[in-house]
DNA sequence: GTTAAAATGCAATGCCATTGCAGAGCATGC
DNA sequence: GCATGCTCTGCAATGGCATTGCATTTTAAC
């Protein structure tokens, strides 16, 4: 199990510390997208700079992607698992629930081709759909 | 001139008071979306905050949209007519240039419809481009 | 075990958004 | 004209979040 994300790690060029590991444990878990505010009530015993720098290496080795839900807080949501340092594959839709706050990644929404005016070049799409979940609108 | 502007204002239930008319003129005269920091820059004589609040005046009144392009400072564009207190019809794409870092409204590029998973209840949609705008790739 | 590199903990900073409050400006009715 | 009440404005203060510098600890390599 730890040796499973210890793994994980090492394959995507991170080095496995402790905290690192139980970030990676803790992200796995979560079935919404977090924040950093989340990780320090969650690892209370933590530094908020050490979870910080954590999900920034994440993110530059193709672990997690960050997510601006504008919520005012950044989250973090892992990766499929094709993405690299050099190279982020998540062209998916982000989905934002006004009522419970959560953030879902919704990699079965793909995001359409966008027609842009003459010369314009993309480079990055991103999609955020605001509205209310599943869950909540049970 | 000034009484197209006075008449703008008042058309949206926004007073006209002197600073909003020269807000309004700004915003008018701008090919690109606007922080709070342009206008600060622009009428470096003028408050922040009441620039400040003269933006969050036209936004409740439906004269101007926010646009969170991911730059760190909310941009703010004129809104098409139609657009009310109630009510924004800003369901287009907006293009933030990397290179120039101005953020564009796509008027043209409608958003298409997102296919999302069952329950899940759509309220609003945004989309952002980040690329090369057509000055910048010419 | 020694040593260099990487990660961590803590302090500090900077930027942006937002609010409270007092004074100025404006519109209205008398 | 003048008093009155409401709106707008200017200034100060606050709070949240992201980010960095630096000294110390931990880790990995030899
Ligand atoms: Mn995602
Ligand atoms: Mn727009
Ligand atoms: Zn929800
Ligand atoms: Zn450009």
């Amino acid at each position: 199990m730890l040796q499973d994300l210890d793994k994980t790690l090492q394959q995507k060029g991170v080095r496995p510390t402790a905290m690192r590991l139980l970030v990676l444990d803790y992200l796995l878990k979560q079935p919404a997208a977090v924040s950093l505010s989340d990780l320090e009530a969650y690892f209370h015993r933590a530094d908020r700079i050490t979870l910080y720098r954590s999900l920034k290496t994440f993110e530059g080795k193709g672990l997690v992607h960050s997510i601006d839900d504008g919520s005012g807080a950044v989250k973090y949501a892992l990766c499929p698992d094709d993405c690299t340092t050099l190279e982020h594959h998540d062209l998916h839709v982000h989905f934002f629930c006004s009522q419970c706050r959560e953030t879902f990644c919704l990699p079965k929404s793909r995001i359409p081709d966008i027609a842009l005016p003459e010369k314009f070049k993309t480079e990055e799409v991103n999609l955020l759909v605001k509205g209310t979940c599943g869950t909540c609108s049970g």
